[in-house]
DNA sequence: CCCTGATTCGC
DNA sequence: GCGAATCAGG
């Protein structure tokens, strides 16, 4: 077992991907697993890769800072306002297109009754990983708070989202930490 | 308080 | 090379 996960190809590439692609760091970290997005963010400045093509946004963050060397990030960008209104409820479908949504249940109702929610009080800031059966009154979601961005709070977005490269020799199930 | 990326620096 | 601590800001 080739233990002690770091940054191997597949991760590296992985992350190059998704930090390409206007990920945040944190989300990029909670993706990969096992590192902080200290650790994300340090790989991608060694990486080269700072300096992606930002959204307005973040890119007043990045040239807030005046380093040691004056990294005069000159850019003319039009500020957009994009507020997305947020309705209160809707299927995690709806609200994560593009996010892998897991098939319908992998725990026993029982065993997170505690925490589900009903799709009523579900908000934004909240996990939606189905608990129980669809079909049922019991039905619901975790309700943990969830990384911002992300469907999922940290313990089911390690399920939802476990690095190819891990999931085939498993390995880590649920949460740990 | 939530979050963002950037930098520093001990390991 | 790595990433926690810290910084600077939204």
């Amino acid at each position: 077992m080739d233990t002690i996960l770091s940054w191997t190809d597949e991760r590296v590439t992985l992350l190059r991907q998704l930090w390409e692609d206007g990920q945040s760091a944190s989300k990029i970290a909670a993706q990969l697993g096992g590192v902080t997005r200290n650790a994300v963010i340090g790989k991608v400045h060694r990486l080269g890769l700072s300096g992606r093509v930002l959204k307005p946004v973040e890119d007043a963050t990045a040239a807030r800072r005046k380093p040691a060397q004056e990294v005069e990030i000159e850019t003319a960008i039009a500020v957009v306002e994009v507020e997305a209104p947020e309705p209160v409820a809707i299927l995690s479908h709806r609200l994560a297109p593009d996010f892998p949504v897991p098939a319908a249940k992998p725990e026993p109702v029982a065993l997170a009754a505690s925490q589900r929610v009903t799709i009523m009080d579900l908000r934004e800031s909240m996990c939606r990983w189905p608990i129980g059966d669809p079909t049922t009154p019991e039905f619901g979601f975790c309700g943990a708070r969830s990384i911002t961005g992300l469907p999922y709070c940290t313990h089911h977005a390690q399920i939802a989202y476990q690095p190819a490269a891990e999931r085939k020799r498993d390995r880590r199930v649920a949460g740990f930490r």
